[in-house]
DNA sequence: TGAACAACTCCACAGTTGGTGAATAACCCT
DNA sequence: AGGGTTATTCACCAACTGTGGAGTTGTTCA
């Protein structure tokens, strides 16, 4: 219950702030608990970032997803579905979190890595990560920097827009899809 | 003379840490000075920001001096020019400070929001912002993520590979060159 | 009734932060 | 040499940080 309180009050603040803005106290404070029940619960900051932030998994699963259908308007399905996750109420906090947070040595970066098409170790085609710069650097502007001239598009618009970019890196001419 | 060495040491420790993360007294050290000789010399923190980092306006020169060419290969000549931007040394350490503290309210941001194509009050083409993301989301992946992917490629190879989606979204079909 | 356990509150510590003011040293120009 | 500006050092403050310990409630089980 409290726990939960807890993790909801840390997604929004490591989201709004970073991981150095967003205090335990203040983190405590937005979830009206007492700041040691986050020790309590999580034992340190780190922790807490952790299971708040850094275990969305589904970010690949769905990229993945989207990736994975028929060559045509492959574009425009994976701009859409990674648009959708930004936009997710847990999984968008978690991922602007992630890039508010920047990347620092020791901080889990998993997620934001695969979510700009560089997983584990295995190979990926230059195309996927290009377009995951891409994608990325429209997120940024929409969801970090709130560029007016793309926080104004809807999102169809803005899938309409970036899609044809997408699928040129995605299938150029003459290869089979997955 | 110690002014320009914390300029120096500004720089690179808001291009290595943002701006919360950077220290009065961590510059300072670096610098060999006094953490009183910032306040003598730039009063407060978000000053020596300010003139560090924030007074680039070769940004918006620069690119759009590469925009400005004929419309065959200008893809290819702003990448080129925005990636030469980043590997400056001076600038290219400012625009990962911007980067790297994120956008926060109060901050000078001019500089990295015109890099990403959205200057001052003139409506943009939509097409000049888009491109702006995408290369924002290269220069993330290649100088702050440092995705391996990217990292490993050569100047030149890249821009080969960026090149053409920034060429679709500054020259689209059938339009006059400025 | 009472013990065990988790949830919870309160207070304090040691460290670091940005910022300040006063005192001292170095310098330059006349 | 002397005066005045600039550079530099030092001690200090209030605020805030993450973390830890000690103690209090409340519920559950024997």
């Amino acid at each position: 219950m409290t726990r939960e309180l807890i993790l909801d009050a840390a997604r929004t603040l490591f989201a709004e702030n970073g991981y150095d803005g967003a205090t335990i106290r203040a983190i405590a404070q937005r979830a009206g608990v007492d700041p040691a029940m986050i020790r309590h619960f999580f034992g340190d900051k780190a922790s807490l970032f952790a299971v708040a932030v850094a275990s969305r998994s589904e970010v690949a699963v769905r990229l993945r997803a989207a990736l994975s259908g028929e060559r045509e308007g492959v574009g425009r399905r994976v701009a859409d579905a990674y648009l959708h996750l930004w936009e997710d109420a847990e999984v968008g906090v978690a991922l602007r979190a992630l890039l508010r947070s920047g990347i620092e040595p020791g901080r889990p970066t998993e997620p934001l890595l695969a979510a700009i098409g560089a997983s584990n170790g295995t190979p990926i085609p230059i195309g996927q990560v290009l377009a995951g710069t891409h994608l990325l650097g429209v997120a940024f502007a929409r969801f970090v920097a709130e560029v007016p001239a793309i926080v104004v598009l809807e999102h169809d618009d803005l899938v309409d827009l970036v899609g044809p970019a997408i699928q040129r890196y995605l299938a150029p001419e003459g290869a089979d899809g997955a």
